[in-house]
DNA sequence: GCCAACGTTGGC
DNA sequence: GCCAACGTTGGC
């Protein structure tokens, strides 16, 4: 999951870890449908920082809610408020995330330099998703290998 | 449903 | 700041 650190970064999401953060401001359909469908509580998550001096992972969180609806998109203060989402029919959806802990920063460049990760949707060409899936042969290989 | 125009993301 | 890539919008 990509954060961008001068919003929030893992030490921010750390300095709140007795409280999971709520993942807010996503819009965009295919991020949304991942926190809606395909997270559970429990699942591990790559805390990315993006749009900074140095991309790249950067912390181990973890899913800490169910999917409900983001509280910005009613929101008309909200740099995230959405006018044709309703309380009835919410358009964006989230999941609360509790920051692990803080590792070194694998970069984006160290990421591709890694055959076992070559398939990773988050180093394809051109992806710009904020939110994308890991399999757990990546997972095993970050956690287990880069981050031992 | 097509597609041109426009907006956004995010690495560099 | 540039720009490739992709998403969204809206006229037709």
């Amino acid at each position: 999951m990509k954060s961008e650190p001068g919003e929030v970064s893992i030490d921010d999401a750390l300095a709140a870890a007795h409280q999971a953060v709520p993942w807010t401001g996503v819009r965009n359909y295919q991020a949304r449908n991942f926190m809606r469908d395909a997270m559970q509580v429990g699942d591990g998550v790559l805390f990315y920082h993006s749009s900074c001096a140095e991309p790249g992972i950067a912390g181990l969180a973890v899913v800490a809610s169910a999917a409900y609806p983001d509280d910005t998109q009613f929101d008309r203060q909200s740099k995230y408020f959405d006018a044709k989402a309703t309380h009835e029919s919410p358009r964006w959806m989230l999941v609360d995330v509790r920051a692990l802990k803080k590792t070194r920063l694998i970069a984006l460049a160290e990421l591709r330099l890694h055959p076992e990760l070559a398939d990773m949707m988050i180093l394809k060409r051109g992806n710009r998703l904020s939110i994308t899936p890991v399999t757990p042969a990546e997972w095993l290989y970050i956690t287990q290998q880069l981050l031992q």
